[in-house]
DNA sequence: GTCTATACGGTGATAGAC
DNA sequence: GTCTATCACCGTATAGAC
């Protein structure tokens, strides 16, 4: 239960507010096109109060970054634990799509619509967006029977699955669980032409 | 064969000279983060030389829209001469991924390293990238057996197929023959698993 | 056609009062 | 913590000489 002091403005929590506020405004318009004004105006919000806040504007994406979860990591771990048969990789796979609930969404739309930032951004943080998930193919196509280009690339699509499902989704009526469920339907076919 | 008269900077057609940098750089670096200093320097030209071209920024975004072939008008069109049975679904998405070449593939390159392009361009151009796709799954849902919206979404994904694969390959070595037939395969899949 | 020079607005960012 | 005032800079865009 929150208490009942009058606040105005953000919050009690403005930080997080900003990081919320941002996160949208960054996956509706992009991370270049939005303001710092813009963010401010959002929040009712004067511009220099973001500063207080967080160093800058990268400073705020830093910390969307950072609030991400470690899945691919957890599932790396997993992986290891395993039984190293091809049988791994739909199973591997599937527990990879299926850890996105319909929170978890809102990450993978703001990188959807900022396909760049990572790319920018690695090296210059955590960067365990793109990398983690580069070990995950590593460790996965090592189980394949057939490791031809093709298969990779394959294999690179189902974990992609989501992403693709929101891709396709955006400016339509879907609902996050039928984006998730097609996501999953469409992870098991390609698995089942992969193997 | 071009002729070997003496040609510096940017060579004979200047306008084309300028939209083939400008697609390089708007894919690279993202179209707002692509500054038009950027673009003339690459060209070894000044900046103040674009407006000769172009009316400006968003001119050379268009113009680049406008040159895009029109294959979803011309599968429209085929689709509407077959007999309308649930088989023209799976060949008429094959029809529309094998329309793509190594060649149009950076065309897809870009939308894809500029998602909400498209979006706000929307209305101000001849819209003929998304809604024509939006059109082609009208049609072609009209055929399925099953058109839940969950097989909506796969049909859109199947559609979509090149675009994942491009994705998919993003940063990696994957040849662009690779990501075509990736792309086939898994249109193939996911239609198989449609029907 | 391409240049130099410049206008003008908006951006991220800082200083310092409250 | 939030504000007002202000900064330097860089963006797109224009005028006019050559």
């Amino acid at each position: 239960m929150e208490d009942q002091i009058s606040r105005r403005r953000s919050g009690p929590d403005t930080r997080a507010a900003i990081q919320r506020v941002a996160l949208e405004l960054f996956t509706e318009k992009g991370y270049e096109a939005t303001s710092l004004r813009e963010i401010a105006d959002e929040l009712g919000i004067q511009k220099p109060s973001l500063y207080y806040h967080f160093k800058g504007k990268e400073d705020i994406l830093r910390a969307l970054f950072d609030e991400r979860g470690d899945e691919a990591e957890q599932l790396l771990q997993w992986i290891g634990e395993q039984p190293q048969t091809p049988e791994l990789v739909g199973a591997a796979v599937l527990r990879w799509v299926q850890s996105f609930s319909a929170e978890k969404l809102r990450g993978i739309r703001f990188l959807s619509a900022n396909p760049l930032i990572g790319r920018t951004f690695e090296g210059r943080t955590n960067d365990r967006i793109g990398s983690t998930l580069n070990q995950l193919v590593d460790r996965l196509t090592g189980l394949l029977p057939d490791q031809s280009p093709s298969k990779v690339l394959q294999l690179r699509m189902a974990l992609l699955s989501i992403n693709a499902a929101v891709d396709a989704a955006t400016q339509t009526t879907f609902t996050d669980d039928e984006v998730l469920a097609a996501a999953n339907t469409v992870a098991i076919a390609l698995i089942d032409a992969l193997l």
